[in-house]
DNA sequence: GCTCTCCATAAGCCGACGTGATGGATCCGG
DNA sequence: CCGGATCCATCACGTCGGCTTATGGAGAGC
């Protein structure tokens, strides 16, 4: 008989129920108002503004005040529940904020497996333990395409200052990289090789004000032109070739492998010699009868985080990022990295 | 340490978590765009404010499309159980739009309470099974004060032509009055009484065809001027003292109260004659041996209903409201208002 | 390499919503 | 019985949020 003048869509706002229910409580408009922070006519209108909405009274006037109507009575009684379940989320926003939850995914290269990501995972668990990490291991290109698609969130990784091209300028593209530390590239070579210098002085070198570039003990490259070299994966390869160039030869390589710990039982063996960043030496120690020592021209690589842009607004993400800017930072308090050259001859 | 940024005050609001909603089901910004009926700018900029709002990012792009973040999924996950209280309230509101549940707060004079009251509450009852009743007998004035101040939403009351003043201009101001019926005031005498004219004709008289002033059998008041006047509550008192006024004399009042079975009884009795509204014969048969019979001057009273301005909005009320013009408009369908004439008999 | 899709951004427009001032009605105390 | 205090409604006005259309850039698939 009567139509049903609207078959449900009274598209309800928590705004609306957070209204209601404060005038429900405080039995007025001018009080509810006060409380919510705003002025009487703005609440007053709002409240008129839902009525022609839902197209029925929520309040009637009783004597000086005003009383709620059935469907006002309805709209409070479910803006505790409305409220509460925002407030749940709220809260959980707040433990993400506030670093008591949320989830950061790591990646990157293996020689980081073991050092950097170990070292930063345990920093932010003493820090934030409500924090979870997932890790996985893997090369630069692909640690970085998977922060491109959104499958990572900060991507470890390293960067020849040579190569400007091939797997950042290309891959990197949008995302942004961060400089976290300079990876020295150490010759390996059998203990007592010709090219080594003397041990002049006491065994302790000064501690702390040593010359970037050129290391008291570093070796020039060019000494080695004529040994057998072991290159480890083909970026590596590249690298080396591209030093060796600069240094005015072309190596001969005799063995290729990614295993960084086979390089240096090959150096130990007397198969050949080999350029090999400091940081996989702290990964694994250097067998007996090798040792290391920079080069003369300084070879690198830079220690990268890769991420997307504003990713660092995430706050795990961000604090994760602060905290190994932090560890790679600071050699004092992260004694790993870089690794000190006497700690070649353990 | 890292000082969290906000304690908690995370203002969430329902359409955050509508949009986070779709997102996260459609699994992307344009499709849950379409969805929601606007543009796909519309949602992208509405996420990006709220990211703004609350500190985090909440949709990161990964590939061509985005994905949400710990942030975005929080939220996205509490979507359900807000959206579902909404509901369930915007269904509560629904029922009582469909007249499905509401409840109305009725208030009525005595003779009302056996007549009107009951048929309008049953009637209600048989096509809103939902609507509940509250009901208070109570004096016109009582009931408008109540409808006054909130406590009553339509009172059932009445109006002697004569006083345009005196609970009404004063009473019902800022109220509206539905004038519903009109109900005659008759004259009751001890049958066979010399005033009533000489039944003339058939027992029974036309049944529709009567014209409204001057009924057929009407008596005139003026050959009552020297009877003993029976009087009731005092408003009914000082209309009769109007009317009789009006025929040119001032009644013998010697009995006065507000039952009218008593009034009827002392009428039966031969005590004395009276002028009694036509409803509360319907609310209780004449005794024997008494007779009733319109004016010629047309003195009546009319029933209306009283209510706050916009109460109609109120479906409940509006729709008991709507019954009630219907139950006193026709005559036809509500037999037993006005009351016939003929049952006076009865 | 081209095209299609998806998201981000810019410019512009309109309506929602806030404030302050004012008026009407009610309640209360003198 | 009257005046002050309180509460709500209304009005006028200014601002800002939010939506739209149009456009650009990046990624994915053929």
């Amino acid at each position: 008989m009567t139509l049903t003048p609207l078959p449900s869509a009274f598209d309800l706002d928590s705004q609306t129920l957070r209204l209601l229910a404060a005038v429900a409580e405080y039995g007025s408009i001018t009080r509810a108002a006060g409380v919510l922070g705003f002025s009487q006519p703005a609440l007053s209108q709002q409240i008129k503004r839902v009525e022609a909405r839902i197209g029925m009274p929520l309040v009637t006037r009783a004597g000086r005040g005003i009383r709620l109507t059935d469907a006002g009575l309805v709209i409070a009684r479910h803006a505790a529940t409305v409220l509460a379940a925002l407030e749940s989320a709220s809260g959980e926003l707040a433990d993400l904020a506030g670093l008591r939850s949320g989830q950061v995914r790591l990646s990157a290269f293996p020689s980081a497996s073991s050092t950097i990501v170990p070292q930063l995972i345990r920093s932010m668990g003493e820090e934030h333990e409500g924090v979870r990490f997932t890790y996985l291991e893997a090369e630069p290109p692909e640690a970085i395409a998977a922060v491109r698609d959104g499958a990572i969130d900060i991507a470890i990784a390293f960067r020849h200052p040579a190569d400007r091209d091939d797997p950042f300028a290309a891959g990197s593209e949008g995302l942004v990289v961060h400089e976290l530390a300079r990876d020295e590239l150490l010759l390996l070579v059998p203990h007592g090789h010709a090219a080594l210098p003397r041990p002049s002085g006491p065994e302790h070198p000064t501690p702390s004000a040593a010359p970037q570039p050129a290391s008291p003990t570093a070796v020039d490259l060019a000494a080695l032109r004529d040994e057998t070299w072991i290159a480890g994966c083909p970026r590596c390869r590249a690298h080396l070739l591209d030093s060796c160039a600069r240094s005015g030869f072309a190596p001969t390589i005799a063995f290729e492998t990614d295993n960084f710990v086979a390089v240096m039982r090959m150096v130990a063996e007397g198969l050949g010699v080999a350029l090999l960043p400091a940081l996989t030496i702290t990964a694994s120690p250097l067998p007996p009868g090798v040792a290391a020592a920079p080069t003369t021209s300084g070879d690198h690589r830079m220690i990268v985080a890769v991420t997307r842009p504003g990713a660092d607004r995430i706050p795990a993400v961000g604090e994760t990022m602060r905290i190994l800017r932090r560890l790679t930072a600071r050699p004092d308090d992260a004694p790993r990295l870089p690794p000190r050259l006497d700690r070649s001859r353990v």
